[in-house]
Parts: C-alpha cells; structure tokens; sequence
DNA sequence: CATGAATGAGGCTTCATTCAT
DNA sequence: GATGAATGAAGCCTCATTCAT
C-alpha cells in the first residue's frame, strides 16, 4: 500500500530499478548478482536499491510478480482477442502466448519456476535451508502469492468455457488438461528458452518442432487419434 | 593416475565425497553449498576435498558427470530388459525409468539441466558471465561432454528400432519424436519432482497425470497421420 | 572521483591506510603482510582496505607510487636549495639526499627496486609468473609507470647543468654518469640500510664510508679525462 | 656430517633436489614457490624433499649454502690464475668474476643478499617477524654461517696483498676498499641482472658502463684521479 | 529521500607439513 | 628410504547490508 501505486516518481524510480534488475539477473542469475550493478544500471545509489527493496531477495520477489502480472496481462490480452472464438481456439492461444512470453522473458519465466520451487518447498516444510527465511518474510513474495493463482485460474476458465462450447471434446477434469498442457510448454521453452536462441536442436527446426507441439495439444484437446 | 578407476582406495573416497557433495548440493544449492560441509560429511578435510577436485565447480561437475552415468544404467537396463518388446514399448518404459530416475534422484535431474543450461550458452557464446570459467575449464566438464550424448542416442535408437519393426507409426523424424517425448517428461518432472513429494497439484491425482501423460506418448507414437 | 585528491575525507582515509600498510610491509615484507593486519593498524575494516585497493598488489604499488612522490619532494627541494650553486654540487647533494632518502625511509628503497625489477622483467617478457598480473593490470600500477621516470629525469637534468657551467668536468654522457653514482648509492644502501642500522660494517664506521663515498663520486665528476 | 657428504647416492638426489630449488625459487620468487613443484621438478616426491630438507626455508637456505660454494669455487680459481700478477690485477680480477658470477647465476646474487639482510636483522634483534624462525633456526642457516665470511676474507686478503706488493697505492683500510668495490658491484648487478637482459639502460650500452666502472676502480685502488 | 563509505561475516582456495603404507 | 594422500591453519577477497551525512 505504500508502495508503487501511491506515489508516481516513487513508482518510476522502483520501476526503474526493477528493469535494471532484471538485466541483471538475466545475465548472471541470482547467485552472481551484485546490487551494485543493479543499483549501477538504474542510475541510483546502492542505498536507494535497499530504500526501495529491502534484500536481494525481495528484489527479486519484485521481479517474479513483475513477471506474473506481465503474463496476466499476456493472458487477458489474448482471452480478450478470443472471446468470440470457441474455447479450444482461446486455451492453444493462450498456449502460443505463454511459449512467447517465456521466449521474450526468458528471466521470467525462470523466475516463475524458481517461485513455485520455493513456494512448493515452504508448504512442504522441506528443507527451509534452501531458501532463504528472509525471502519468505519479504514483502513482494506475499504480493506475488495473492496473485499466483491469476494465470491458472484464467486458463482453467477458458477450458471450462471450450468444454461448455463443445470445441474441447476431451472429458478429462480441466485441472488435468491444463497440467498435462503446462508440462509440455514448460518442457518445449526449457529445452529451448533456457538455453539460448538456436533455431535448431538435434537438428530439429524449433517451429517445426512448436508447430507439432501445436498440433498434439490440439488433438488432445478434440480428445482424437 | 588422476582418474577415478586406478586406485580403488583413491577411486572410494573420491566417492564418498561425491556422495557427500550431492547431499549438500541437493539440500542448499550450489550457491549456497560450502565446500567445509562437504567435506564434513564426507569425513574428510577441506584440504582433501581439494586434492580430489580442484574447485567447487568441478565438484559440481563430478555430480553431473555421475547424474549422466546413473542415467545410462538406468537407460540401459531398461533397453535391455525390453530386448525383446517392441520398440514402441521399449520407448515408454524408457519414459517411465526417466521419470523415476528422476523423481528418485531429484538433484541429477537439476544437475542435468543446470548442465544443458550451460552448454548451450557457451556454445552460443553469450552471457559467459552467468557461468563460472572454471566451470568450463573443470576437468569433469570435458568429462561430461563426452557422454553427453549417450542417453540421448540410446533413445534415439529406441525409436528407431520401433520404427523399423512397426510398433512405432508416426512417421515424424525419431528426433522430433525424442525431443516432444523429452519435453513433456521435463515438464512433468519439473512441475512434479523439482518442487516437492506432494500427491496432489491442483488437485489432480500425480499417478493419474502420469498415466494420462503415458496414454498420450503412446498415441503419438502410435499416430499414423 | 576513484582518485586520492577528488574528496579530502576519502584522501585522508587512503593515507591513513597506506601509511599502516607501509608499517606492515616494512616489518614483514609483501607476502607475509596480512591485510587484515593493515586494516587493524588503519583503525578500518578489512573491506574498507578492498574499498580503497582493490588487491594487495595494488596497496603495494600505492606504497611504491608515494615512494616515487616522496622521492620527488627530497630531489625537488635539493634542486632548489642548490639553484644558486654550481651542477656539481648539485648532483652530489642529491646524492646525499638519495642515501638519506633511503635510510629514512628503508621500505621506500624496497619498494623502488622491487618495482624496477618489475618493470624490467615485464618489458622483457619473461618470468611473467614471478610477478602476479594482479601487480601489473592494479590501477596504481599505471599510476607509478606516469612518474617513474621523474628522478631520473631530474638528476639528469641537473648534471647537464653542471656539464653547462663546467663544474663537471668528465665528459661522459650524462645518463652514464647517472648509472655510475646510482649503482654506486644503490649498492651503498643495500649494504647498509637493507640489513640494519649497524654503525659499522666489517670494523668500518659507516660515516667514513659514506664521506669516501662521497669524495669518489666528486673525484669521477671532476674528471677531465 | 650426517649429510651431503656420506653417502653419495642420497649426496646426488639431495643436489637434484637443490637443482630444482633453484629453478623454480629462480622463476617465481620464494613466497610463490611451491615444495610440489621443486618435488616435480627433481623428479621425487614431496616426501622425499622433506626428508632430505626439513622446511621450505631450510631448502633455501641450502640453496644459500650453495651459492656460496660457488662463487668461492669462482673466486679461489680466479686469485689462483692471478697469483703471479700483482694484487690490483686480482682484485679487478675478482670484480669481473663477481659481476660474471651474479650475471650467470642471478639467483645466487639474489640468496646472498637476501642472506645478509636476514643475517644483519637476526644481529640486530630486530623485527624477528620477517624471518621465520624457523629459517635461523635450520641445518643450513648454520652451514651458511660458517662459510659467510670466506669470500670476503678472500677478497680482503687480496687486496692486502695488493698494498704488499705495491700494485695498490690507496692507502685506505682494506675493508673500506672493499666495501666501496662491492657496493659499486652490488649496485652495478642490481640495476642489470636483477630485472633482465637488456644490452642497454638508458640507451648506455651495459658494456661500456662496465668497463667504466672497472676503470674507476682501478684508479681508486691507483689512488690517481 | 539519496548517497556511498564502511562493515565484517563468510567462503573459496592454497600449500607447507605430516605420516601411514 | 620413498611415496603421495591427508591435513588444517591461514589469507585473500566478496558483497549484502547499514548508517552517518
């Protein structure tokens, strides 16, 4: 509540810093991150970093809901451009999108996974050592958990919408389609994204390969074969 | 002299450490992992753990180098022990062992990728920054390089001979075939193993997930389109 | 900004922290010195040392850069004192200055030579591993490069003179006659200064020596061969 | 007693050992210099090296130990090849050995001078923290000891014979002619073989210099100017 | 609010030395 | 006598974080 909405120039300078961030961690990951070059990037002094952010890692919680609330705007986006389409056109829309989003923001969608690893891993009450105490307590990772569940939900609700509009035959629980499709996408941008910009792998043509990834998706959906 | 076989007494303890390594790494990180508890819990100095490996990262490299050889023995056993299946049924079971080696060994899974992640960057020569020069200068890094392609080969095979003796229809290149069936089992993984031991995400049965996943592999393969 | 004269709160401090580290380096020598040791002594902390000088190698040569500006000041006020005087004088009376130079402060003399061989061994290309490049790529490095050649050119210069008003007869070359009373001070003050504060050496009262010294060093600039 | 001397196989492997001391103290400094390499080099062990020397300062003070030999080896085959000359054309003799000696064997010019220092500051009382302990308190600290003054005394010696036969006129205490000849020596070596190879210094050719130091000393000892 | 100097715990790594075989 | 694996003290350096100005 005090932060970014209320003041505008407040605002502007954590946005700024957030940018400068993410090129940070883009290119070196979390571990090797300095907030130096953070503070350095965004033209502010190393004390106006930790001003705005307290620790390293709700900075980088800041991040991680930068990249939620970017893929939500992703998603409504594409929804939105769908609406009068059928269901099945919407959900493989909104498949394409989130494979675009991770390719455009490689950073975010790493941070993503990095977030339901540790999310996943404090419910669990594993290993708390993994991740710092300081990460759970900060204030961005809060913010980030009241709007995990955006993404998810809005994309069950497109399949459910394709379920009731006949597109999408497959009777399958709408949660189960949407892990089965979320693997594949996270599988296809991992073996891609995370690695570098090569249009080949194994000698595959990535669209090609997307292409295909496609149409499965789509078959599963129609629930032919 | 410096290899892991001469010496059964060196080649033991450059085990234990290894194992030790692994526990460390699997419980805080690399980030966070220190050599001091490594050697602890391996029941040996600081000094030593040096004498073995030079840096951290090629102790790092040593757990990759071990993750692709468990791999291999899986992959192998599982080829062999469907010698006489056909090929299609060799390709499954293939699946189904990198699931569990996975879900077993959830810090080779990470390891492999964190590897893939790296190989890929250098060989696009981009951010060197994010990984260390020792990393790649480690003797294990040569190590790994040369059995990285076993797995991925042995697979590859598979589909081959399923191809050849008809049990595999679906005319796409093996390749293609491999990386889709590779992705989806990462994504799988990823969701599944990387976070935590949950029975259940989004409320969906894993045991459920994982057959529905199975079931659709299996039509692809089969798929004469 | 980085520099010693921009904010005289941060020049003070870095003096303040060059003149521990030429207490630590003068009662221990270079590889001995601890930098923690320094930082005690400056009343900072160890990273308040780094934040200044980057490496220890770059302490060093800010000792060997003050070395060269204290060495200017004696050479500058000399010259001046013997404005009115005949070269020759001149030369002898930085000569003196030289040896006094030296006795008083016995790690300058260190250092100084240290830094010659350095240099030399740098242009020559060889035995790079006996100096780390650390050494070499330090900011202050550079800094002692810009002003090594200083005292030389000043004692050079001031020897012309004396060949100009003729009070040096020998018609040597200037810069030999350098090298000759510069081996002669150096090889003096490596006898006595480097070792101890001995009043004598082999029964010879040092004094005596010196005054010999001295009057050879007048002889040969008399000269008229 | 119980060394170099008794057995010669374990005489030769102890000279190995010493060879390779001195190439790699030559090559990267005592502080850099590791026991493995010197082990490496001489083709043993690192055991081995500590059974034949006890500590790394004891190693060096053998090399130490040898360097005196050597140059005494150089000296007394000099004063015999003069024998029949008169005493100035021994002493200049000896000079240009000595400047031979320290240009062949830069190290040993190095480990004797080093020697004094530690010797002068033992004396002294003075800061012990600069020399280990250990260093004075080793096998061949003594050894040195009780061949320290040999070439000195040699040197002396000559020179009395010299002022004997009338050859030198300069009426001075023999030791303080032997000073000034070693400190212009001393100083001549430092400023030429202690940093390279150079044929010039100053754009002074090194041969020319030398030939003119050698003409001052032999007017100092003539006592003509 | 902003700055950037200062801190100091913490980690990796080195290497002289020891000692069981 | 050799070997070389093992030790562990020691030191350099990093960097998140704090705080006086």
């Amino acid at each position: 509540m005090t932060n970014a909405q209320s003041n505008p120039r407040r605002s502007q300078k954590e946005n700024k810093i957030i940018d400068s961030a993410e090129e940070v961690f883009a290119s070196v990951g979390f571990a090797k991150a300095k907030m130096e070059d953070v503070a350095g990037k965004a033209g502010v002094s190393k004390g106006t970093v930790y001003f705005y952010f307290d620790t390293k890692e709700n900075l980088y919680m800041a991040v991680t809901y930068r990249a939620l609330q970017v893929l939500n705007d992703y998603l409504y986006r594409t929804i939105n451009d769908n609406r009068e389409k059928p269901g099945i056109e919407s959900v493989l829309s909104i498949v394409e999108t989130y494979i675009n989003f991770c390719e455009k923001h490689r950073l975010y969608s790493e941070v993503m996974l990095d977030y339901m690893s540790l999310n996943r891993s404090t419910r669990d009450g594993r290993d708390k050592s993994k991740l710092t105490t300081a990460l759970i307590e900060s204030l961005y990772y809060r913010r980030v958990q009241d709007i995990q569940n955006l993404p998810i939900n809005l994309i069950i609700d497109e399949i459910k919408r394709g379920r009731k509009d006949g597109s999408i035959k497959n009777s399958k629980r709408p949660e189960l389609l949407y892990l089965i499709a979320w693997a594949c996408t996270i599988g296809f941008v991992k073996l891609n994204v995370a690695g570098g910009q090569r249009q080949t792998l194994l000698n595959v043509e990535i669209n090609h390969w997307k292409e295909y990834q496609m149409e499965i998706l789509r078959r599963i959906l129609l629930d032919e074969n």
